[in-house]
DNA sequence: ATGCATCCTCCAGTCGCTGGAGGATCAAGC
DNA sequence: GCTTGATCCTCCAGCGACTGGAGGATGCAT
């Protein structure tokens, strides 16, 4: 090291990337492997070092992840972010799809709040053959 | 067969219990080899044949797992549910705790649901280098 | 020089199924 | 009796998105 300390600049090897991003090390090996981040360049003894634009990118990968984006849609997100000039609908529809899903996920488990809800409100502590959350799980027809 | 048609009683092969309560084939097999259902009687060419316990207990499976209960809190349920003088509170704990998971993860979902609507709303059309959710996906820096 | 942290690859496991291959058997129609 | 198609059997691989461990090679600090 020739330079005095450029802060957030050079290479860095993947646990402090890991340690930067919040993402663990396994997990970055395996986004390497499945193609979402590049495989970045090996020093002699084949440790991999990673640069400032990779760690941009894990980065990108882990606030989609957080927003529930799958690995999929992901890896079209990077390719419209690596495309300034490709036209903004294609994010905008799979952040919409993606929305949808989870408006719809919620209306699920609102209704499983429900049930589950008047299930356990209605148990009054007595033995197994009066309770109402076994009886439930009988006799549920469907409602569902 | 003697009997001339006694309605739902009697053995039948795994595709009628299949078609009886929604449960597919494959996932019927699943839960005799994790041992959630226990092994059936067979036929001398080894065909499982199930009798209506096999299918209150199958159904019973079917509608903890709609609920979104796992296969070891089934497992709880199922034994508990084969004594009934057990107290019931165990069975209220684990419907509880389901209860408890579900509303944490409406909430998530609920900040999610923010986030995406934000991002999409904020996106005019352009192109990528002005979209908003890319430009989010970049930028975010936690909240969540 | 020593010792511990970090790295490497490979592989198995998680959860709850799902589906396919390759073969046996059954039930119904002719 | 024969054929046809549905159903059954076992075994095994795969999904998504990791996670963790074994067993071994480095790197870095003291």
């Amino acid at each position: 090291m020739t330079q005095p300390s450029p802060a957030s600049s050079g290479l860095r090897p993947i646990g402090k990337l890991a340690a930067a991003t919040g993402v663990k090390v396994p997990t970055i090996r395996f986004y390497e492997e499945i193609g979402l981040l590049p495989a970045p360049p090996r020093t002699a003894s084949d440790r991999r070092m990673y640069d400032d634009a990779a760690e941009r990118r894990l980065s990108f990968i882990r606030h989609a992840r957080q927003l529930g984006f799958d690995l999929d849609s992901i890896r079209s997100l990077l390719d419209l972010s690596d495309h300034p000039d490709r036209p903004c609908a294609e994010a905008n529809v799979i952040a919409e799809r993606h929305l949808a899903e989870v408006k719809q996920k919620i209306a699920q488990l609102r209704a499983l709040q429900g049930e589950l809800s008047r299930m356990t409100a209605e148990c009054a502590g007595g033995r197994v053959s009066a309770c109402k959350v076994i009886e439930a799980l009988h006799d549920h027809p469907a409602s569902l």
